[in-house]
DNA sequence: ATGAAAGCGCTAACAA
DNA sequence: TTGTTAGCGCTTTCAT
């Protein structure tokens, strides 16, 4: 309802007041479908204005269909990466006149996506892996999704991702232009993962034999104890590629806690290119993923209903910081 | 609506399938107004399963006058303060089955809540300091508001603010508790604000003359420049509180550009305590304050419609790490 | 160019 | 305990 204390102003008040149907008044706010006479659209307007008519958004959705409002799920909104995705996609949302929902769903959303039934939202936009469960409530309540940061060429909805490997691969190449021999894969997925496969497409073009991959969660503690954890099973290891921002913070305070220097010690790359990059110590080189445009990409494509399904592959480019060595 | 393709099913195609009336449908799926037969509503419950019948929230809000949504209106979610306030309430709000709406406004939110018209949203609990305007725009339709981190005493809505006199204060203490004597301040707000407060009252109960003050915006940019600033106007201020730890982050950041140590050659305190700091170089300390309880609060508050406006403040407590030279 | 009226899906008051 | 029915505020077809 619109108000909270006494009755809301409905379209009935705004009619009256005006001395026309309450169809022109449908007419006015709606500029559609049928023409009003500029006079009578003033009028109608000066009763808006008067009463402070705001069109109940309830009813509206009843009779549209639509909601107008959009639903994004995250893992975590804390997390940088997904912080700088929300923060775009909201704006994108509004752009387009819906409203956004934040949804955070640590690992499966189907209880998520189970309490936006009813309607609440037109689409849904996931960073979040799906599942058994996901998929079969999606295919109970056909409800538009689109992938962010998330591809399952086999499953039916639309990805837009980072190009994880090229991305990568030029950072390792990167690595390798600095000299170094050995360098390791800190990843939160497995290593044949895209960003794994990039990491290992470029040292083996370089002839280098495959560092050492060091598997952890995607948070920054998990990043933390990967320093600890890489110095001491592979000492020779002179630089890291970190498949995360989020991790490599993490990893650079694990490493200055054991007293290393960056680049020095060990030189870092890392893939994401989220602000935060610019203020760590030292200064990160990270593969910078085009958030704005992924966000923005993503809420059309969730909007327009008749758009394909289709795998989106955003370039990504390297920031060169000081991470690196540079 | 429900469903995108095809008919969706309403409460009228469970009522037939389970030879009941749709009164009854809702009595069960409403657990009341009234009683419902236990072998009915067994029924009921099988027609919904077998139909998937999932409640149209439009046509419900319309009659309740309930949207059972929330909007949180930050700055900026990627800033981890307010990435961390969102993350909590989205959790509180989940919850309490509310859904909520994530609106970005960067300083004055009357467009955003002049967009989140219509009943969208039953209250709003905002971040972003109320402007002339969104005063105007409450005032006609009035939202339950409720304000966290911001403190109006004029104005007539509840506050849940952090202690920030009172944690300002014990972060400037351990600061003299260090020996240092030219401890200065670096802020977003004033000097004359809470933080600055309990910053002035700690160094004047010490004997101490104020040390100087560098205002500034509440970024991480405006953090980096300005430890360049306070080093070069300054070169004798030996600590500094920072208000907020976004700010610390690029302060650190703009302190190691300079060449110089933390905490060997400058100390620093900040405020917030957002998991960030865990991971700097060095770890900061920091007056933590405690979001999941604010954020819980918030939510309880804005959804009771009979609370009392007021003013609650959050106790703070310093983490200590090593920024400050522990 | 404007108006009357039929619902959208649901809740709840009232009847039975 | 269950059924009937009157709206909630709005959009839009069909008359006028």
């Amino acid at each position: 309802m619109t108000e909270k204390a006494g009755r809301s102003v409905t379209r009935n008040d705004v009619a009256k007041l005006a001395g026309v149907s309450t169809a022109v008044v449908s007419y006015v706010v709606n500029n559609g479908p049928r023409p009003v006479a500029e006079a009578t659209r003033q009028k109608v307007l000066d009763a808006i204005r008067k009463l402070d008519y705001q069109p109940n958004a309830a009813a509206r959705s009843l009779i549209t269909g639509r909601a107008d409002a959009l639903a994004l799920v995250v893992p975590d909104v804390a997390n940088p990466y997904f912080g700088a995705l929300a923060l775009e996609v909201e704006f994108a949302a509004r752009e387009r006149g819906q409203t956004l929902i934040l949804a955070q769903a640590p690992d499966n959303h189907h209880e998520v996506i189970a309490e936006l039934g009813g309607g609440v939202v037109d689409g849904l936009i996931s960073a979040v892996w799906p599942d058994e469960k996901v998929l079969r409530e999606l295919a109970r309540r056909p409800l538009p999704m689109v992938q962010v940061s998330i591809m399952t060429p086999e499953l039916p909805f639309r990805c837009l991702q980072p190009d994880y490997h090229g991305g990568s691969y030029e950072a390792v190449r990167h690595l390798i232009g600095h000299g170094h021999e050995r360098i390791a894969l800190v990843t939160g997925a497995s290593a044949s993962e895209a960003r794994g496969l990039g990491w290992a497409k470029a040292l083996a073009e370089a002839g280098l034999v495959a560092g050492p991959v060091v598997e952890l969660s995607w948070s920054r503690e998990a990043g933390y104890e990967g320093a600890g954890r890489l110095l001491r099973e592979h000492p020779d290891v002179t630089a890291a590629f970190v498949a995360s921002d989020n991790q490599a913070i993490g990893f650079l305070a694990g490493l200055h806690q054991a007293g290393k220097r960056v680049p020095r010690d060990l030189a870092v790359v890392s893939f994401d290119g989220s602000p935060d990059g610019r203020f760590t110590i030292p200064p990160l080189t990270s593969v910078r993923v085009p958030i704005r445009q992924l966000a923005r990409d993503a809420v059309a494509q969730v909007l327009d209903p008749n758009a394909e399904k289709l795998g989106v592959v955003y370039p990504c480019t390297l920031v060169v910081r000081e991470s690196c060595g540079c």
